[in-house]
Order: C-alpha cells, then structure tokens, then sequence
RNA sequence: ACGACUAUAGCUCAGUUGGUUAGAGCGCUACCUUGACAUGGUAGAGGUCGGCAGUUCGAGUCUGCCUAGUCGUACCA
C-alpha cells in the first residue's frame, strides 16, 4: 500500500465494479427500505445542494442495504419544462432563430436531441459522488409510462370535476408568453413610485384623487372605490367620475376592502390587471378591460395614443398626459413589492386568460390530516407549521402552461370550442361517441412540470398497473428534500399519492438545509462562489477554476472582481481530496435543518482522516499480514487492550445506529470520528505494539491482539461504508482475506453491517484502560509541561496504591514503560520519604518523577500552583452548594451524592497538591 | 403583519428529558521527523453560552421581554 491514501486511484473502478455486478438493485428479501430521488433537471447538472442530499440518501440506503433490508432508491430525471425550453429556445437564439421558425413539432424533436445530449451528465456526476440507486430502474418524467399516469390522473380528476377550465386572473409572464403559479413568482421589495391622479367628477362638481404604482393600469379602471364609512367621500358613493385620457364614465363604490388611512383613502380599481381588484370587480359585477397583449404592450381597448406601447413607456406617456392636464398631484417615492418570474425575472402581470385548474380542496383535506395524524413526519418537526399554514391557504392550482416542452393537456376541442379529455383523440371519440366527421383539435398547452412530479411515488412504481413494486415500495420510507420544495413538490405528491393510491408517499421527510460558501452566501453565478462538488473531488487548478467561475456569466462587468476573489480565496486551485472526504464533509456538517457553510478546511480534514484510516490498515497489514491472526483456529488470549477495544467498538456501533435513526448524521459522523481517530489510532494500535512486538508474550497472546487488530478494523469498515464507500471497499477487499468475515460478498457495500453484540461490552476492562490511559497521560502532562525531551526516559516512583492500582500495575507495566517512555517503575513503601518530584494523579495513586537534573522548581511550582487553583474553585463551589440547605433538602440523592464524591474527591486531590508543594517549596 | 429559525472558543458547529469542571474540528502556541500516518504525534492557551428579568435547590438548556440576523407566507392601491 502507498504511503498516503490516493482517492483517484480507487473510485472509479470502484464504482464500475458495483455498478457491472448489479450490486443497487434490491434484494428482494427482508422488510422494504425505500427513499425516492427528488428528480434533478435532466439537462442539468450537480451541484453542491445535490452533492448533500445525495451523500444523505446514499448513507441511509447503504446503511439499510447492509442491514439486509429490501432496499431501492428510486431514481430519475425531470423534464424541468420552462427550464429546459429555455436553454434550448437560447441555443437557438444565438443562431438567430426563434422556436416560431422551426415550428412546434420540430422544436420538440430538438428539445429531446438536447435531453439526449446532455442528459447523462448529472447521472454521471451522481456515480462520482458514489452513489448506490437502482439505474436499472432510472425514469425520466417524459418516458411513455409516465406519461400513461399523467394522462390517467388527469382524465381522472377532470372527470370528478376536480380539474377545470376558467378563464380568470393569472400570473402573466409576458416574455415567456405563458401562465406559471403562484410559486413561480417571488415578489421583492424594489423602490417605484407613488402616483397621485386627480380624477373629476363627471358632474364637474368636485374631484377624487386615487393613489397608484401603476398608473398605466388606469387605461383599464372600471371604478374608484372608497370605504363606506369614510366621511370624506360618503356623499360621493354612486356619482360617476370622467376617467381622463379615455372619457369613460365610471362609477365610485363603497367597499370596506378599502383602508381609509392609506394613500388618499380612494382606489381606483382596474379588475383585468390586478388580483384585489378582480374580487372587487365580481363583488359589484364591474367591466373587466383588458388593456394589455400577451406581450405585455398596449392593446386596442386603450386610446389609440397609447396603442402598441410597451407597459412601461406607456407608463411614462400616461403620466406626462396627466400632467400637462394638471391632474397629476404629486409623485412619491415609494417602496413596493414587484413580482417577478423565477425563471425568467420579469415582472409579472395578471392576466386574464383561459387556463386549467386543479381544485385542491378535497385533496388537501387528508394530506393535512396525514401529517396532522402523525402518519407523516418531518424531520424536524417544525416544518409541519410551515406546510400547514400553507395548506389551510391553499389556492387552486394553475397546471396549464403556454410551452411546448412537457406533458400535452389530453384535452380536445370540436369547432364550437367545447372540450372533450381523454386519453387520446380516439379514447375521447368513443367517450363522447362523436363521429369521425367532427373535427377535434388538442389543447396547445402543456401541464406544469410538478404536476408530473407530483406522481413520482407510485408513477415509477408502475401506476395504473398493479405492479408488486407499488405494494413494495409505496409508502417509501423517507423524503430527503430542501425546504424550498416543501409546497411546489413534497405537499402535491402527499395530495396525489392519496388520491390515487390511499397511501401516503412517505412516512418521514428529512428536510435539509440549503449549502452555502463558508461565509453564509448564497452560492450563485453572479457572486462567483459556486463550487462544483466534482471539482471538490478531483481538485482543479486556479485558471481552470477561474475560468469556469467567469465564462457564460449573465452580468460580466463583474467578472473581473470574482477573478480577484477567487485568486485570493484559492491561490493554488483546489487540491484532489476524494469523493469519500467529501462526503464525509457533508455528513459531519448535516446537523438538523441548518444551513451548511461549506467550508474547504473541514474536507481537508476529512481528507486527513481518510489518510489516517489508510495508514492504520497499513499498520494492521503489516503487523498481521505474514502472522497468524488465529483465524484458521488456534488459542487466542484477548490482552485487556484488546478487550477494551471491543467493548469501545460495539458501545461505537450501537450509538451509531441509534442516531442514524435520529438523522442525526453529524452525531454519527462523530462517534465514527472519535472512535477511528482518538480510540482506535491513538489508543488502542499504539497499545497493540507492545504486544505484538513483545519477546516475552506467548503467542497466544499475539494472536489474540492480531485478532483483535484485524477484525476490529475489518467491522470498522464496513461501520463506515455507507458514509466512505470508497476507502471502506478499497481496504476491506485487502483485509478481508485476513479476518474472520467468512462472508463470500463480492464487496463490502452487499456484506453486513456489524450487529450490536452486547456480551462484549467489557466495563472493567473500560475503567482498567481509563486507568492506563490517566498514568500515561500524567506523565505526558509533566513531560509537555516541563519541557523534557520526549526521547528522554524518566524514572517513576508510585505512592499511595490501593489494591486495584497493584493489580493494574502488575498486568500493565512493561506497557506503561513503552508507553509512556519510562526508564523504571518503583513503588515507594507508605513509609518511605519521597524525594523531590513532581507529582500527577491517578485516583489516590501518586506518580512521582525525581526532580533531580530533570525538573526546574519554579516551573513546577508553577504548575502546581495552576492546578491548586483550579481545584480550590471547585472546592469552593461544592462546598457552597452543599452547604445550600435547599440544596440538599430538595435536590435528588443521586445528585447530591455526586456532589458529595466530587467534592471529597477534589479535597483529597487538593491536599496532595499542598503537600507536593510544600515538599518543592523546602528545597 | 403573521409564522419559523438562529445567536455557545478567533472560525464552523455539537451540547438529548434542567444536575460533575460547557465539548469537537479547524486555526493558534510550544515541543517532537519515535519503523502506520508531518494529510502525523505530544502538551497547552482560548468561552461572564446575544442582553434583561423570571421559574427553580440548580438554567447554555424552561418562560417572558428586548436586541441582532436569516428564511417563509400574506400584503395597501
């Protein structure tokens, strides 16, 4: 093995190994474990949020796939409508054509030549990343299966009237020229105006001044509206004002919507264009004018004047007119929220438009009622406010959207525009008995993407039919998912997969938080801080990093300062540092439901820890690789280090467990942590060398520590497989051969996970080691405190032995000199009259090194001196609360009695304390 | 406006139902190339747990208020 652990060397034929042997297709045996991949874009690629989820999914399907459980991660791809047609309708831009010029059949063949050019590239990234789903069972959301159950689901619910057609106010995206949800559009706050416009009476006898953000809408206004207790305006509630620019007469209504405090207290209200106003205007039955194209310029119900204008030209005509006529009253600056396009970030209209619907109410009723009931859980529980609140407000979901890329609405239209849906045309002819000779033509929209995603836990199962998997697998055992998707994905499948299965879609939801640079930003192009987690494993040079962080940006006035910063925060690139590094990053940083500052010092840690596993197997190997480690047979006598370590190894397994259980990965990631490093590595490999390299232990004894040596680190492995597949395998199929695994697995990740043995569990042998380890580490504490060299032997004297120290001392003590470098271990007679030491304690048992030559008395003094003081506080202090005599009338006995043995505990130690002191302070 | 979350060492974070001296990693200081590992070893420094009040024998932990920050939802034209 080489002398430092190489990840480059091992993934990829790694995974091809698991990969080509079926090692991810479930078992078919032991009880169901399940999680389903949230569908990446299928032209996309992996980013760091993905990198996370995944380690997460993957850690809980290797853990369960060793466990013996019928384990299936469900993967996929999603056709990510708008998404998708937009890079493809951009290709197409820069060759100066638009989708009109080729025409929708010809645009969709070029959308899929697309799909199948880059849509292996995030399944790709996925395996680097090691990952284990079934790829024999990989869907895309646009496979004819899927598209079965689209269609089945939606003929379904239209014919249970819970599907619809309405022509109503919707989001408006004017340059993707199609409807999109409420979702889809994030409203920030952005700093406009405030209008103030003066509209006359069309009696002449007086004035109204309304107040607007968007005095162009006023084109379309059908009314002004105040509040009807307002005693300003009571007495013109059913005059008629003359609305300039156009001179329609309109009325002025009373409508306690109204805020008498805001503004001028007088709305003018323009129902076509404005979702407050559309409910007003149905209240008092007004005009709906729509003053506005698809596009959103100018249409022809406007004056001529303003015809054709874009919306914000005809903004500023609108105001200019109004003011050379004197009925502007004054402009102010205002903060307001605008709502824009996620996708494309224009500012959004609503727009009264014909669209399909989905009436929520009866589905959300029981997906309420599943987590409500407990049947449902998130992880952490606090999400369930946030899907309630949303929940109890829930609006009809708009599922039609005006693209060409996605599920086409099975929905057909004769030549009155009366709408037939079905299956197919000749599913729907037969439906509704119509005869060859009415000509039928199809919806031209297509459904949102997540209404397709919403199907995902039983679609891929195979739904309508009656597949075995659909009995398997739905409920899946847990949803590992941002929280940014709770409404647009988690909430629509938990409807869906009730409507149409009875079940729920999973039993928890493992909400995570969002990745982020190590200072807390956001990662984005525009900041220039994104990290490609392909890039975390192989490492990439700083002019490759820089390049890839400054081209294809959308501002690139700013590339020139990401360039510098990237210079600065990565002056040698980023080194290879291993999928497995990586990994174990995101499971140690997955602590519940908080954002992850990613941070680059942490992976170079676990890189380090990845080193160190590596090297301890290369100290195993050595020491057991031409010996016998008793596995053919053969007495074996476990030292108590070795014991020790079991008992260390099996309290590691099982408190792992338990926090898997928990999602708590950073617990788990941890106690794995711990036990390697600070148990395994620290402790018990450098007590095995005593041992194994004894001239004295018999050779049962070496073979017992051999033993221990080996199996210790081969069940080790396969602990941390499902967080480092890829060192875990590496090693295993090195030291398999040599341990006492009698499987025939071909690969660690299908052998077991080590089962909990409680007989093993040692306690004296526990306290025996803790004994050791606070003897070597006295004499450490003195060594480092003293400044003596560590190469130097030093002689020790023990005072003050109990029987147990006796004993300890008598099976340990060839050890300790190695251990702790000591020349000589004598035991002073109570009686005898120490010399000058200085002093550290076991229990009640002193060791002293002679001063003479070796210890400086001030620096010892020093020490003592540090130690008396911390010690008198604690006296102190307990003394106090002992003496509280609430304290000790109300407080647990047990508590008490701790209280009572630390005290006299830091007494005793206090004294011998004084006491070396004193002794120090006679020379 | 409502709701959720966060505030603990220089940095990033743990800290379970209230109960020993509040922990870890990174960073820092000193020493050490000892036959697994310098991507290492040993020892050490560093915290009035955001603030104020309360409950309690006892509060980092529970309650209230305040401050600072993050996010979500709904918004007044």
């Amino acid at each position: 093995m080489e002398k430092t652990f190489n990840p480059s060397q091992i993934e990829q034929a790694c995974y091809q190994h698991w990969e080509s042997k079926g090692m991810f297709t479930p078992s078919g045996q032991g009880e169901p474990y399940c999680i389903l991949l949230p569908p990446p874009n299928v032209t996309g690629s992996l980013h760091m949020g993905h990198a996370f989820q995944h380690t997460i999914m993957d850690a809980l399907i290797r853990y369960h796939r060793m466990k013996g459980d019928n384990t299936l991660w469900q993967c996929g791809t999603d056709h990510a409508g708008i998404a998708t047609q937009m890079v493809v309708e951009r290709q197409l831009n820069a060759q100066g054509q638009t989708r009109h010029d080729l025409g929708r059949e010809k645009f969709v063949e070029r959308v899929w030549e697309w799909k199948e050019e880059s849509g292996g590239n995030i399944t790709q990234q996925m395996r680097r990343l090691g990952t284990s789903p079934d790829w024999d069972r990989e869907v895309f959301t646009m496979d004819d299966k899927l598209s079965a159950a689209v269609q089945e689901v939606f003929v379904q619910l239209y014919d249970e009237g819970l599907i619809y057609r309405g022509k109503r106010l919707v989001n408006w995206d004017p340059v993707l020229l199609t409807a999109v949800s409420d979702l889809e559009v994030v409203s920030e706050e952005e700093d406009g105006s405030m209008w103030h416009m003066r509209y006359p009476l069309s009696d002449g006898s007086s004035s109204i001044v309304v107040a607007t953000t968007r005095p162009e809408t006023m084109l379309g206004d059908s009314a002004v509206a105040v509040h009807p207790d307002d005693e300003r305006y009571k007495n013109m509630v059913g005059k008629t004002i003359t609305l300039p620019l156009t001179g329609r007469e309109i009325p002025i209504i009373a409508d306690d919507y109204v805020d008498k405090d805001f503004g001028t207290g007088c709305v003018k209200i323009t129902p076509a264009h404005d979702f407050n106003d559309y409910e007003m205007g149905k209240r008092h039955n007004l005009a709906l004018i729509n003053i506005l194209c698809d596009d959103a310029k100018i249409n022809d119900e406007a004056p001529e004047a303003y015809r054709g204008l874009d919306r914000f030209e005809c903004r500023k005509r609108i105001v200019a007119d109004l003011d050379a006529l004197g009925l502007l009253v004054e402009i102010k600056p205002h903060k307001l929220k605008v709502p824009r396009g996620d996708r494309s970030g224009v500012v959004i209209e609503p727009y009264l438009t014909n669209q399909w619907y989905v009436a929520v109410e009866s589905l959300a009723k029981p997906a309420i009622e599943a987590v409500e009931s407990g049947e449902i859980r998130f992880v952490p529980e606090n999400w369930n406010k946030t899907y309630y609140q949303w929940m109890h407000n829930i609006q009809d979901w708009c599922i039609s959207r005006q693209l060409w890329w996605g599920h086409r609405i099975p929905a057909w239209f004769d030549e009155h525009g009366k709408v037939y849906v079905g299956k197919s045309e000749a599913e729907v002819r037969s439906k509704y008995s119509l005869s060859n000779d009415i000509a039928l033509r199809q919806d031209e929209d297509v459904l949102d993407t997540w209404f397709s995603s919403a199907l995902w836990p039983f679609a891929t199962m195979g739904w309508p039919e009656k597949t075995p998997e659909l009995n398997t697998f739905v409920p899946s055992s847990v949803l590992v998912t941002g929280f940014d998707i709770i409404f647009f994905w988690v909430a629509r499948m938990i409807m869906m997969t009730k409507k149409f299965t009875g079940q729920i879609p999973f039993k928890d939801i493992y909400i995570t938080g969002l990745v982020r640079d190590e200072n807390g930003d956001k990662m984005s192009k525009s900041k220039g801080n994104v990290l490609d987690p392909i890039d975390v494993i192989d490492g990439i040079d700083l002019e490759a990093l820089v390049a890839k962080r400054t081209t294809g940006m959308m501002q690139p006035q700013l590339a020139e300062k990401i360039t510098k910063q990237t210079r600065k925060q990565f002056p040698n690139g980023i080194d290879p540092y291993g999928t497995d590094a990586l990994r174990f990053t995101f499971a140690a940083m997955a602590s519940t439901s908080r954002d992850i500052n990613f941070d680059m010092s942490r992976v170079e840690g676990y890189r380090n820890f990845c080193n160190k596993i590596w090297n301890a197997t290369r100290f195993v190997l050595m020491n057991t690789e031409e010996f016998d480690t008793g596995n053919a047979g053969g007495e074996l006598v476990l030292s108590p280090f070795d014991k020790w370590i079991w008992s260390r190894f099996e309290r590691t397994v099982a408190q792992f467990e338990q926090q898997l259980s928990e999602y708590r990965f950073d617990l788990a990631a941890q106690t794995l942590y711990e036990f390697t490093w600070n148990q395994f590595c620290d402790w018990y490999l450098e007590l095995s060398k005593p041992i194994v390299n004894s001239e004295t232990a018999s050779e049962a004894e070496k073979r017992g520590t051999r033993h221990t040596l080996i199996n210790v680190l081969e069940q080790l492995m396969r602990v941390l497989h499902p967080f480092m597949p890829f060192i875990t395998d590496e090693i295993w199929q090195k030291i398999k051969p040599l341990s006492a695994n009698v499987t025939n697995a071909p690969s660690i990740m299908v052998d077991a996970f080590p089962t909990f043995t409680k007989s093993l569990i040692d306690e004296q042998s526990e306290q025996d080691i803790e004994w050791v380890k606070a003897f070597v580490m006295g004499i450490r504490n003195i060594r480092g405190e003293m400044d003596i060299a560590p190469s130097k032997r030093l002689p020790v004297l023990l005072h003050n032995m109990h029987a147990q120290d006796v004993s300890r001392l008598a099976n340990t003590q060839s050890y300790l000199l190695t251990l702790a470098k000591l020349e000589s271990i004598d035991v002073l007679d109570a009686s005898a009259q120490a010399p000058a030491s200085a002093t550290a304690l076991v229990g009640e048992m002193e060791i002293l090194i002679p001063m003479a030559g070796l210890i400086d008395k001030a620096a010892e003094l020093a020490r003592l001196n540090k130690a008396a003081d911390k010690l008198e506080k604690d006296v102190a202090r307990t003394e106090g609360k002992l003496n509280n005599q609430n304290f000790v009338g109300k407080a647990p006995v047990e508590v008490i009695d701790k209280e009572k043995a630390k005290l006299a505990d830091a007494k005793m130690q206090l004294d011998k304390i004084k006491e070396q002191r004193i002794a120090i302070e006679k020379m």
